[in-house]
DNA sequence: AACGTTGCTGGGAACGTTCCCGTTATCGTT
DNA sequence: AACGATAACGGGAACGTTCCCAGCAACGTT
């Protein structure tokens, strides 16, 4: 009732609370103290009352600046309009929020210099890690990073050394592979994805991996390299049923590319799954939806992100696996089917 | 050479660079202010140069707190999955990074609670101002913000009066159903999305607009209402198939619902654009390349971006329109084609 | 020669929080 | 009743930056 101070233009400090709860600031400090065990004392409670009636909200700078943290991490992709890469990204948002923490995302439109930019630009707002979801094969990023001394960790594509929360391409591309040699297709053909992804590096082994214990003799005109565009995805397919001898089915190293050959092929005149089977990855929420819904490997993004947010917290003591792999599931529908004899 | 500061495990400030360049730090900080014009003096030069060598970076949260401004602005979507929030995120990202500030995402799931408690976690990170893209009729949320003197801006949606960076809803689609009537449909169908959003009110009553200036009875058991959900477009256009007189073509509010529609009419053996032409709206990425290509309604982000940073800069006098429309513009597809006589 | 202008400089007080540390209160033990 | 242990508290110095203000030199004007 008799507060005058809070009609000053101004904010409600820490000050403000000690004084019109009779204690002092480092007192109000110490309650309102989220890292702390919550005290039940008595002033604690009043404090808090007070804290609450005034409206009182924590200036995060003077807060970060003493602290010597920011409670924010830096997530860097290529594109959220990339569904894959926002999922992830929603997840590492998620996995903050449960350890009061804040996810900055910033996209580098897979340019190799915006890759420097980006994080620059998260350093300079001081970002306690940085998450790399854009790693390729000669990119030195997580080298100059580990170098300044700044925590990093890669997800989803890894480079082989930095601490890294993936997916296991690998196993992921022998199940949808196994998949379809188990619906008895013998030719199966691959949009591979580009070479220096590791995520598509590894799936490619794994389709290598599933053929080779089928004893099917690898074709190897029958690996399309692309990138992992809707636009590559349908080129592909256009390359593939050029060939003398059709394959009968597709496993494409996303759902993008998925859904680019399943349009390709639809415009063919060749039906999924009766002519041809087709198996994406991703499980993107769209490809449950699309005229013939898309077999897919789910990637639990909720793992992958915690995974990503522990290493941050608790580096590998060095010679330590750094690398945290988490396994996809086969999500069969319509796209796939028996093998025709 | 001779610098045995920087090996003391923490940061390079102010002050080091001060002292190796042999100033005072209020001269360092007036020189590397980004904010004053650049000057060329032989100092200023020499300074910028040692900062650059000791490999100086402005503790944000230091600067955040002395200047009562952190740069960041806070933006509210529903969920980035969702290709037009993602598209409008990147926009409002790259229009803050020409004005060196940060944009801040947080996601809501279209859940009302969601809503206030990003907006608090995001009052909380000492945002400048908040971008709210889930704007319903009957959330308080930005009358909320009015009082407690947190700077907003509305995208995308609007609520009526508060400050709103929109698409012409309306000129959407009217220009979306008038492209149908020009290609000779007279029945047409709309799959209209939640009427708690002011875009998809907008395009209903472009859309109602543009039939009674062809002199086209509206006839309500055409309009679907729905939600903005692929699924929601495919129940609207199974709905819509069920009427006894069927609609020789359908405009859906979004992308969405129309690759919804598309999945549905597919599978039931329903040509597009052969037997019945579908039109969309926000030009998602994937919809041009869809088996069939859909026609639909650009959006500029950018400018939506623009203007919403500006109202934030410069808030609108009272009285004044605090309302920025951009225009869309119609990109023709294969889904759209002449009815068949 | 005295005077205001202009431009650059450095000292030092903020900004709001956290955290160290010395003080005081509370309690159970001997 | 005296004592040590434990817990809560308050004063005040940081954290690194910005910004006000006074000082000072250089300059052109009267």
């Amino acid at each position: 009732m008799s507060r005058d101070l809070e009609g000053r233009g101004g904010r409600v400090t820490l000050h403000d609370v000690a004084a019109a709860a009779g204690v002092s600031k480092s007192t109000v400090s110490r309650i309102l103290d989220e890292r702390l065990p919550q005290s039940d004392n008595d002033t604690a409670r009043r404090v808090r009352q007070v804290a609450a009636d005034l409206g009182y909200i924590r200036d995060i700078s003077a807060s970060s600046l003493r602290r010597g943290k920011t409670m924010a991490i830096g997530v860097i992709v290529p594109r959220l309009t990339d569904t894959v890469m926002a999922m992830l990204y929603e997840a590492i948002a998620k996995a903050c929020a449960k350890s009061g923490r804040i996810a900055l995302v910033a996209t580098t439109d897979d340019n190799i210099d915006a890759d420097e930019r980006a994080a620059e630009t998260l350093i300079q707002r001081g970002v306690d890690g940085l998450i790399l979801a854009t790693a390729r094969t000669g990119d030195d990023l997580p080298d100059k990073l580990e170098k300044r001394g700044v925590p990093h960790v890669l997800a989803l594509r890894t480079d082989g050394h930095s601490p890294s929360a993936i997916g296991d391409d690998r196993l992921g591309g022998y199940l949808a592979t196994r998949h379809l040699i188990d619906l008895g297709h013998q030719r199966i053909a691959i949009i591979a994805g580009p070479s220096f992804a590791s995520s598509s590096r590894e799936r490619l082994a794994g389709y290598k991996q599933a053929l080779e214990e089928a004893s099917i003799a690898l074709d190897p005109s029958l690996i399309m390299e692309s990138s992992f565009s809707i636009e590559a995805g349908a080129e592909a397919a256009e390359a593939i049923m050029a060939l003398d001898q059709r394959p009968t089915a597709i496993f494409a190293v996303n759902d993008n590319t998925a859904i680019g050959a399943l349009s390709k092929l639809t415009n063919m005149g060749i039906t999924v799954p009766g002519d041809i089977s087709l198996v994406g990855y991703n499980d993107i929420p769209i490809v449950s939806h699309l005229p013939t819904p898309l077999t897919t490997m789910r990637v639990p993004f909720d793992q992958i992100a915690a995974a990503a947010l522990e290493l941050l917290d608790t580096p590998p003591a060095a010679g330590n696996s750094a690398t945290m792999l988490v396994a996809p599931t086969l999500i069969p529908r319509r796209s796939s089917g028996r093998l025709a004899e």
